[in-house]
DNA sequence: CGGGTACTTGACAATGGTCAAGTGTGGTGG
DNA sequence: CCACCACACTTGACCATTGTCAAGTACCCG
């Protein structure tokens, strides 16, 4: 990295330190690379501290014994995660593997919950980011528990085309099989949700590249307010 | 209630805060009375404070477009809930009703927030409670991913066990309903499952006394190493 | 004592997962 | 540079779990 200081000064969670401050994290942070597949951490293992990502991505995610995933957040440019041992157990609860090449920037716990205890903004960045996560796992259960896979599926179409500036034809940012992970289902339920949608004109998917026809029907059936139909 | 701030003080998030703080602090809260039934607040309210439970008990739960609830937590005494907002979004993320008649202390926003700006370890308690929900939210979207409804209640006996002292004569500490809408399903279900495991030997059910028989084929249930007889 | 709610049980339906087989494709090593 | 292999994805047939609808019983509160 050319420059520790000012990379750490751009993360949102960092915003607003003063320059001292960011110099004292620069001292205590180290970095790690990582190959796509590697595991960052598994669940249960001891947490020293977390991580904040300078380059590529990872994900987030539940074991089930049979193998199966659920993928609890996939981690992008400057975001934190595998805080929350930090402030409560010691363990991580969950797993974290790169999904592409990765670097990251690793901060020690002792140091950084120094760091809040003089900092009350840091704290209240901290606080910020924990709400929205815990916003973001309430949405997520949601889902999981009273809507079926066809609404789940399209409120995270619906996403990515807000979060893509409203446009219609969009780019999906991980494979189909990882969206089965995310979405709490399995490659062959995408594929078939998938094949229902586009045979009622609601979209249009080459690979992964997909545009969203009639954002309309799309909304209603992420809301629940209809459902996709059988065949 | 008699003496405010010794109730205050004993409430864990204000563990450790000296006595002029929990003096503001009773200063800046007010009670509030619910009867059973009543909503605290809604999915969608603006938040102006959050609320730590005095006596009662609260659900805090989602709302399904066709009347299905799923609970996302039980707030007991000295339990703080409502917090999420006053960090991040400025609303309820989810509906919170009475479950018994109630008795809740409120903390205004902005008064709370200074208060934490002055004490770094009030941020920290903070930080702790946020960081567990989201552990105990990480468990509830396991479950409804990953487990099937047995093995979920399975894991409500065992805690509800080890939170009683490991005993293994238990009494439910909800209606059957509203287990239901813990688990995620639907009291029909719960009452099939209930009967299957009775059939198996593992438990003995009379209303809401539960005895554990066979703990050992509950912890390979809850842990999903085997799966309950069909019937 | 009455009424409503909680709970149970049965028959049925449907969502979505499993298993299997086949197609396409990108990356790598010969 | 091409062939091959692994893997991502698709599709079909089947089945299991769980939700729906309906009816009946029991129980608690007023």
């Amino acid at each position: 990295m050319k420059n520790p200081v000012s990379f750490i000064g751009n993360i949102p969670l960092f915003k607003s330190l003063p320059n001292g401050q960011l110099e004292r994290l620069a001292n205590i942070a180290t970095t790690r690379t990582l190959k796509k597949g590697e595991a960052v951490f598994s669940e249960g293992e001891e947490a020293d501290g977390f991580y904040v990502m300078v380059r590529g991505r990872v994900k987030i995610y539940k074991l089930s014994p049979e193998g199966k995933e659920q993928v609890l957040h996939i981690i992008g440019f400057s975001e934190p995660f595998g805080e929350v041992p930090v402030f409560s157990g010691g363990r991580f609860p969950a797993n974290a593997q790169a999904i592409e090449e990765v670097l990251l920037m690793f901060f020690p716990r002792s140091a950084f919950v120094e760091l809040i205890r003089s900092d009350p903004s840091l704290a209240l960045n901290m606080l910020a980011l924990l709400s929205k996560r815990l916003m973001q796992f309430t949405g997520l259960i949601e889902g999981l528990s009273l809507k079926d896979v066809p609404s789940r599926l399209a409120s995270y179409l619906l996403d990515l085309s807000s979060r893509a500036g409203e446009s219609n034809a969009l780019e999906l940012d991980i494979s189909k099989s990882l969206l089965a992970d995310v979405l709490g289902t399995i490659p062959e339920t995408v594929s078939r949700v998938f094949a229902r949608m586009t045979g009622e004109g609601i979209v249009a998917v080459e690979g992964r590249r997909i545009v969203l026809v009639d954002q309309k029907r799309l909304r209603e059936i992420s809301s629940g307010v209809v459902s996709l139909q059988l065949k």
